[in-house]
DNA sequence: AGCAGAAATTTGAACGATCAAACTCTGCGT
DNA sequence: ACGCAGAGTTTGATCGTTCAAATTTCTGCT
């Protein structure tokens, strides 16, 4: 296999200099059109590509966006961040992005691999997920200068409406609203399935579901377990040896909903249960399930840090208003 | 936020040459130890990092491996595929390796990426996966030098012993012998749910039955349905209603199980099911399945693309028997 | 034809690291 | 005292690209 051929390569076969060729690939609006015309024939004809490691070191810039890949956990709901990472990779590449995967087992190590990246010029930004209140990611990023996009909303109360941190979450709210409202229509009492108040995810479920009971002035009550299929299924157990009455499920999770699901089986009862996530369970198992639309979010997230239609980071925008974006699930019925 | 400081900025504060601290970094038995102790506290107190584009010029080498994520098409099955690249990813980070992932709608696009990539110094090596009858990519990916592993063995015949092809995959006809001795032990006659002939991985699962009913002087028939829940659930239904007696099932994917034990469950028939790929789906509802070790795979790979320890991707070595791995997959009862 | 000014193209330098070769220093034997 | 081997360290060149400044070529006008 021959060497690889280089600008001053494209260069020498077409007459010209290395500049002229680099102006033919970078502002070829700048080069008189049969120059330009020699130059492509040249590329074509030596197979020319651009030395992408060169370009980095001289542009300080990678065209490369990192993600963390966090420990496979099992169970169900990794499903959706692997979704997103495959969407993102889609919509990176079309853009003439590469995404770069790393590991880490905490938010320290992901930190100091996100800056040992960055300042290495491996990455020019970065996607963070699964925020929570006061994450220090954001204030380590900010100081670093690394640009970033939370995939999930910043649960602080303060910096929420922060145009300086760009995030993009699903609007689970309306998710859990829109479940309840299509609940309603098997009767007047909806029960919602939730984990343990204080994670910012969950309480906002919660609230589209007491928003939705409110509005119609129906009836509901709270169940609540942890996230596993055991502990949901316990949970639903309890519950109905303990008399409850209630004429569907809104659940939390696609897991919760698995537990209710077969802890109903097993007394042999049925009630509409709708899950969250839709994850590859709710479609084999044939439940209804929101869905967060992972290929939207990543649409967005590359649409805050690129602009609309850019291919390279650009500066943060620090107009308020839009620097967040809220993409609203939706309902898949079964 | 100040420049990263250089090795000259390095080499100015301890007082030696830019060289020297590149000795430091690279091969320190030759510095002696009074002058290393000078360079790394001057390391340490300007806080300097290799930069790594620079690296990747001079050294031709990006410390990267690519792997393709295919578009996320829902179902079962590519939970195997994401469990592969989350433990591959964090193996490769303890070797000092990134990961990085890119898009392809065909095998034609994925060669393109590849070679870009290859070419332009941003990968050393490459991970293929889901390998077919004659793929082109093996001869591709050769001829222009690039390393690379599959996951997955190449089904033609002539190669599957060729050296020059590294490639680990999981023995799953040895994962349904063991589903099928331990479905055995509830009677003595098993059933096998698998995909039409033709593919390579289902044949080989299909063997692994056939072997342990032979090896066991039972019976069992074969129950044939594509790869998805609702043709799983046609075909068993169809099954049970000609009047299929059976001890148990084994199936060549969770899928396929998921669909049988609707179709049982419609039924009112219970009966052991053991399913293949162990995906959160079977742990959800409980049933049997074949893992797979996506972990044992991965530290399988890099072994054959760098060595049992080195820290870069080794020169292909050509000695047979040490070019592939075949990982045993374990039965998880439920 | 001559000239100013714009347009097109070329040359030199830089990005930050590492290799190869040249150089300096130390200790030892003669 | 001198030369020499070998360890330790420095200098010059290089990887392929792009920016900035210098140079050449073209265009329109008198």
């Amino acid at each position: 296999m021959a060497k690889a051929p280089t600008v001053e390569d494209v260069a020498a076969h077409a007459g010209v200099s290395r500049q002229t060729v680099s102006n033919v690939l970078n502002t070829p609006e700048i080069v008189r059109p049969a120059t330009k015309e020699r130059v492509l024939e040249a590329i074509d004809a030596l197979g020319y590509r651009r030395h992408a490691a060169a370009r980095r070191l001289r542009l300080r810039r990678s065209s490369t966006i990192g993600i963390r890949l966090d420990p496979y956990v099992g169970g169900i709901s990794g499903v959706v961040l692997d979704r997103f990472v495959h969407a993102i990779t889609e919509h990176a590449s079309e853009r003439g992005m590469r995404m770069l995967v790393y590991a880490a087992r905490d938010t320290d190590e992901e930190l100091a691999r996100l800056s040992e990246l960055w300042e290495g010029s491996e990455i020019d930004a970065a996607i963070i997920t699964g925020t929570f209140r006061d994450d220090p990611r954001v204030g380590h990023l900010d100081a670093e200068g690394l640009p970033f996009v939370s995939f999930g909303r910043p649960w602080g109360e303060d910096d929420i409406a922060d145009p300086r941190h760009l995030w993009v979450d699903v609007d689970g709210a309306a998710g859990t609203r829109a479940a309840t409202q299509h609940a309603l229509g098997a009767g007047g009492h909806v029960t919602f399935f939730g984990w343990p108040s204080g994670s910012g995810t969950g309480d906002d479920r919660e609230r589209g579901w007491q928003e939705a009971i409110r509005d119609a002035a129906a009836r509901g009550g709270r169940l609540i377990a942890e996230d596993s299929v055991p502990q949901a299924r316990a949970a639903m157990e309890a519950a109905l040896s303990a008399g409850l009455e209630t004429d569907a499920l809104v659940c939390a999770s696609d897991s919760l909903a698995v537990g209710a699901l077969l802890a109903l089986a097993d007394a042999r009862r049925v009630l509409p249960v709708i899950g969250f996530d839709n994850t590859p369970t709710a479609e084999a198992l044939g439940f209804s399930s929101v869905e967060q639309r992972p290929e939207d979010v990543a649409t967005a997230v590359l649409e805050l840090l690129m602009g609309p239609t850019g291919d390279v980071v650009a500066p943060r925008r620090l107009e308020a208003g839009s620097a967040h974006a809220l993409i609203a699930p939706e309902l898949v019925v079964r």
